[in-house]
DNA sequence: AGATTTACTATTTTT
DNA sequence: TAGTAAATCT
């Protein structure tokens, strides 16, 4: 599988594509736009995706040579999909559009160039958690203790550098605006920064921030960043709204030869400030694309008004946005309902129950999605749908590829493409027995002096250590036997997954069994490989690979779609639930205090309302916790809306065993003498289970698609 | 001293 | 679940 240029092999005849037939006049105007810097702001639910996929398709029928368009998007997925599509119509025409995110675009051209920088090609790239790990251990150097001395912890470290690279200001300024009350310790994070690059590149690896700022520094270069520019006469940049000060600087650096650049964006959408996105680049794109054209798509071809009427008020309460008030083109449905829950398990019930009878009337279980702020809140939900067997896809959370054991597989891995790499050492270290902390730092110091694999397994490149002997020599017999296995990815990983690493396993986890599959499933997925560089490289960068995969084995697409609102971005489904909107659940309390905090929870809100078609259902249970029960509020964003938008339902109990005394507005639940507090029993319908049936009508394609066929 | 075990706590969002 | 602190083992 290649990483980047993006293909499919279904091919098909070409096709005349009718663009007056299925694109409206503000579309048109984009489509056929000609040359030039161009915007879009484009609502929710306006057809922007349709938009820029027509747009591609446009200049690929109009000879314009695919491989020198390149998608610019939030997600691979996003770009996967969109190349798919225009192949699909244009067939073997269209091959070879490039496309992805800025981070895997850009790993993909540093790769190629990577002695432009002084990086070595086989440069390892280093996940939020990796990061973190380099970083803990640069302050265990500079014996900088969190604990003792109220300092940021690591997570928290990494962040703000993070956050003031990614919005090119100082850690003073960053930290002004995400962490005020550790002002005090700017100088010595400014420290922790500087040794931080500094054992990156001892020890050849990349973050994702170092990919983005390599990637632009690799695009102002004179000579090769003249060359890329060349190369890509149309670039088109997906979800502007949501790149950073780095991203805008890609975006004007590899469009510096033709200037052909559409960049598409929804202010009201803004929902990553958090990580360095600055809804400023719209603002100011006029400014740095003279002659730009602008272009506004307003209709809503997505939601039912009563829906709209709900996001378009709620975002009123937002001051510092553009008025735009989304215009919808649906007929009526009904208002979305109000659910106030007595429990987080009731609300669990109340969705599950809805869900399937939803099902009954009609609605695939794909086109129906669970909502929620934080991965956190859909654990009860997902208690439920387990209990009654239905079929749900969780998106949020752990990756596949962040798991534990998927990590510490590749551990190994790394360190034989790239042994200077010492986080990876300090991780497969770690794991063997009578070799803790202070053993493998010492060691994995050593390997920034490395080169090849082969100086540690044949030349004892390695000091060994005192300690820990048994443990060491576990270590070096898997990588030799790395070594006389070869490079093919696939082997590599049975190698190591049916070395002591099983043993540890297996005292480790009582549920070694299910991880021992997960490390097959790896195997079985990296057989898509022949390179292990291009493997490592995309496990790091392309989530949804494996999910992508297991999709195709499985053949049915009946699936409910549990989702984080952030993950949710771009999507959309007939029936939305979003659970848990509680007043300190969401807005979530932590991102309150950040500056603007409130005004992009709401934003966070309105995303998640429109992503709607038909129906929307809006929960929130009046109680959390277990031992100390939590009185709630309903959040912020109900409250400060009309009531009349919504329907209300209220869930009736019977046998409710606790008299409540007084009601709190927060705080710990109160009872009288012997009230004991009980589960409450619903008056919903007892457990249904959910029952595979036939699939009545064929699986619907995405609506976009069916819309190609058609022509 | 360093490794390991155990008990406990808190949990935002992500390329 | 992951990270941490204190207790215990080698």
């Amino acid at each position: 599988m290649s990483t980047f240029v993006l293909s499919s092999d279904q091919g098909g005849p070409v096709k005349k594509i009718d663009y007056a037939a299925a694109l409206n006049q503000e579309q048109l105007a984009v489509v056929l736009g000609g040359d030039g810097a161009c915007l879009v702001l484009a609502g929710a639910g306006s057809g922007k995706t349709r938009t820029l996929t027509y747009r591609v398709a446009y200049l690929i029928e109009h000879g314009v040579d695919p491989a020198s368009i390149l998608l610019l998007t939030f997600t691979n997925k996003a770009s996967r999909e969109m190349v798919e599509r225009v192949e699909h119509v244009l067939g073997p025409s269209a091959k070879g559009i490039w496309g992805g995110t800025f981070h895997s675009v850009g790993a993909r051209l540093l790769r190629m160039f990577a002695e432009e920088l002084e990086y070595k090609k086989n440069f390892s790239i280093l996940d939020a958690d990796d990061s973190r790990d380099l970083i803990k251990a640069v302050m265990k150097d500079l014996k900088i203790d969190p604990k003792a001395r109220r300092f940021p912890a690591s997570g928290v470290v990494g962040d703000i550098i993070s956050f003031a690279r990614n919005t090119q200001q100082s850690i003073e300024d960053a930290l002004e605006i995400k962490h005020p009350n550790f002002m005090p310790f700017s100088g010595e994070i400014e420290e922790i920064a500087r040794q931080y690059t500094v054992r990156k590149k001892q020890a050849n690896v990349m973050d994702f921030d170092d990919l983005l700022t390599n990637f632009a520094m690799l695009l102002e270069s004179p000579h090769v960043g003249m060359r890329i520019a060349e190369r890509f006469r149309y670039v088109l940049v997906d979800e502007y709204q949501d790149t950073n000060a780095v991203q805008a600087r890609i975006v004007a650096a590899i469009s510096r030869v033709h200037k052909n650049i559409i960049a598409v964006g929804d202010d009201a959408q803004s929902i990553y400030a958090f990580r360095g996105a600055d809804v400023k680049n719209i603002l100011s794109f006029p400014e740095q694309h003279p002659n730009a054209r602008i272009f506004k798509l307003l209709t809503n071809y997505r939601s039912t008004p009563e829906i709209l009427d709900l996001a378009n008020e709620s975002l009123s309460h937002n001051v510092d946005q553009f008025q735009k008030e989304l215009v919808g083109l649906r007929e009526k449905g009904g208002k979305p309902k109000l659910i106030a829950c007595q429990s987080a398990s009731q609300e669990a019930r109340y969705v599950a129950e809805q869900i399937l009878a939803l099902r009954n009337e009609g609605t695939a279980l794909a086109n129906i999605a669970v909502l929620f702020r934080s991965s956190a809140h859909s654990q009860q939900l997902e208690f439920e749908l387990m209990k009654r067997d239905v079929p749900y896809e969780y998106r949020g959370g752990q990756k596949f590829f962040e798991r534990a054991h998927i990590k510490d597989i590749v551990s190994f891995l790394r360190i034989y493409e790239n042994p200077k790499d010492e986080i990876a050492w300090l991780r497969s270290l770690g794991l063997q027995t009578g070799i803790g902390a202070a053993t493998a730092t010492e060691v994995a110091r050593q390997a920034v002096s490395l080169e090849r694999i082969e100086e540690v397994t044949d030349e004892n490149g390695i000091v060994p250590p005192t300690r820990g002997r048994g443990g060491w020599d576990d270590m070096m017999k898997i990588l030799k036997t790395m070594v006389s296995k070869g490079r093919v990815p696939a082997d590599l990983i049975r190698t190591v997954s049916s070395s002591t690493y099983q043993d540890y396993l297996e005292r480790e986890y009582p549920n070694f069994r299910e991880r021992l599959e997960d490390l097959e499933q790896l195997a079985l997925f990296a057989e898509n490989y022949e390179d292990l560089s291009a493997f490592l490289a995309d496990i790091s960068l392309y989530d949804d690979v494996l999910a992508q995969r297991q999709e195709a084995g499985r053949g049915d697409n009946e699936r409910l779609i549990l989702s984080t609102i952030h993950q949710a971005k771009g999507l959309e489904w007939d029936s939305v639930f979003i659970i848990h909107l509680a007043d300190n659940a969401f807005p979530n309390k932590r991102a309150l205090a950040e500056e603007g905090g409130l005004e992009e929870e709401r934003r966070l809100f309105y995303v998640a309302v429109t992503r709607a078609r038909r129906q929307l259902f809006l929960s929130y249970p009046l109680t959390m916790g277990h031992e100390t029960l939590m009185f709630n509020q309903p959040s912020t964003f109900i409250d400060e809306v009309n009531p009349r938008l919504f329907d209300r339902v209220e869930l009736r109990e019977a046998g409710f065993g606790a008299k409540r005394v007084s009601k709190p507005s927060s705080g710990e639940w109160s009872w009288d003498d012997d009230g004991e507090y009980e589960e409450p029993t619903i008056q919903i319908a007892p457990t249904t289970v959910f029952k595979k049936t036939e699939t009545k009508k064929p699986l619907k394609p995405g609506s976009f698609l069916r819309d190609i066929e058609d022509l």
